[in-house]
DNA sequence: AATGCAATATACCCGATAGTAGATTTTTTG
DNA sequence: CAAAAAATCTACTATCGGGTATATTGCATT
């Protein structure tokens, strides 16, 4: 038998298949050092030389996996938004009354906003981003906000939600799910699922005893 | 009588209480037009240049009246701070229930959150300020924090607010209230007030059915 | 072995803008 | 009216950081 080599896959040489994972691979730790450094620091004051540094390379070397700063910042909130699509969509495929699938959407939204893309998607005005990539950002948070609403008149439909004005409901709840953006920390107190789940008890049954 | 003038205020001359007003209507003036283009274009889109134009005056007279950029930011945000303490002031000292009291709060900071100076708290991040202004900045932030906790604690102690958890409390009253310092349009569909009083009934009574 | 492409680096350019120096005009006051 | 003070301007400096031109290294495919 004399070519079957012992190494499995700790082999330096690479399949087409693995350069393009590795590849892939470089983009998202480009991305996760980006967003985590834009959530703590804040876009402008994050140089791309700092993140490049922060990750050992220089700063070309994120330019040959991404195009420019601002399209850095659009796909960090695209990897945000599009979890927030699945918690739409996984919350619409599920069965139940409207409250309880709308209340597995809020969780979820909530969740998300307490990691490093969906933190970053609630931090990053419209401004920051360029007027093409700004477009694109508000129309994917329009299908969130649309997905949100729809639960909501889901619920007013088969009666288990009760409201005067759906739209106000949904700025509502999604305001206050937003905000964990900003004050949720991770080592504090309560896990993401506890402070999410409490969260949405709170604005189910409001603050006025029953 | 021979010195009484005819002109009563419109006299070119000023008395030295005259012009120390006038010197700060100009400084408002200046502040009024920041924060406006702060919120609008957001803070780093907006220079010191562009500000002094849309005034009519060079970029040198906005330091005449302060000192710099950031302080500028800091005079917007603690306007806005400072009527959100005015608001919690007010509220300390009407009559009634906890509830009562901590409702009228909600909606005057509501309503804050949908003006100028208050729309500009919400969407200052603490990064944007010098570390010596954000600790001021946080400080002032966490005044407010403080008289909302303190409202819902006397609410609880009287029976009218219920909760189990009076910190999440305030965090998702908060951010459901900050929100429409981003989505808020007061050319739209409802007053400030009116979208303030619905919005802080949606969060007493909930959105389930009672 | 030779050619070519992927990955990465160094060193640079350039535009924007915060902040300042110094002159000038206007107003107040002695 | 003269001198001082306040208000404002023009023109400049300095810095920062996004983006690029170009060189280098090394694996990969024929």
């Amino acid at each position: 038998m004399t070519g079957t080599p012992a190494q499995k896959d700790k082999s330096p040489f690479q399949t087409a298949a693995q350069r393009k994972a590795t590849r892939e691979a470089k983009r998202e730790a480009v991305l996760l050092a980006a967003v985590r450094m834009f959530n703590e620091r804040g876009f402008h004051a994050t140089s791309l030389d700092d993140v490049a540094t922060s990750l050992g390379v220089s700063k070309p070397t994120i330019y040959h996996y991404l195009g420019n700063k601002d399209q850095v910042l659009l796909e960090c909130v695209s990897i945000g938004l599009s979890q927030l699509q699945d918690a739409a969509e996984a919350a619409r495929a599920r069965p139940g009354k409207g409250i309880d699938r709308l209340r597995f959407f809020l969780e979820r939204y909530a969740q998300v906003n307490m990691e490093d893309f969906g933190r970053c998607v609630i931090r990053t005005g419209e401004q920051l981003l360029s007027p093409e990539s700004a477009a694109r950002f508000r129309e994917k948070k329009r299908a969130i906000d649309d997905a949100l609403r729809a639960l909501i008149e889901e619920g007013i439909a088969d009666g288990s939600v009760a409201t005067q004005d759906p739209r106000l409901l949904g700025f509502t709840l999604a305001g206050a799910l937003n905000w964990p953006a900003r004050w949720f920390d991770p080592t504090g107190p309560l896990t993401r699922e506890e402070a999410a789940r409490r969260m949405v008890d709170i604005l189910c049954t409001g603050f006025a005893p029953r």
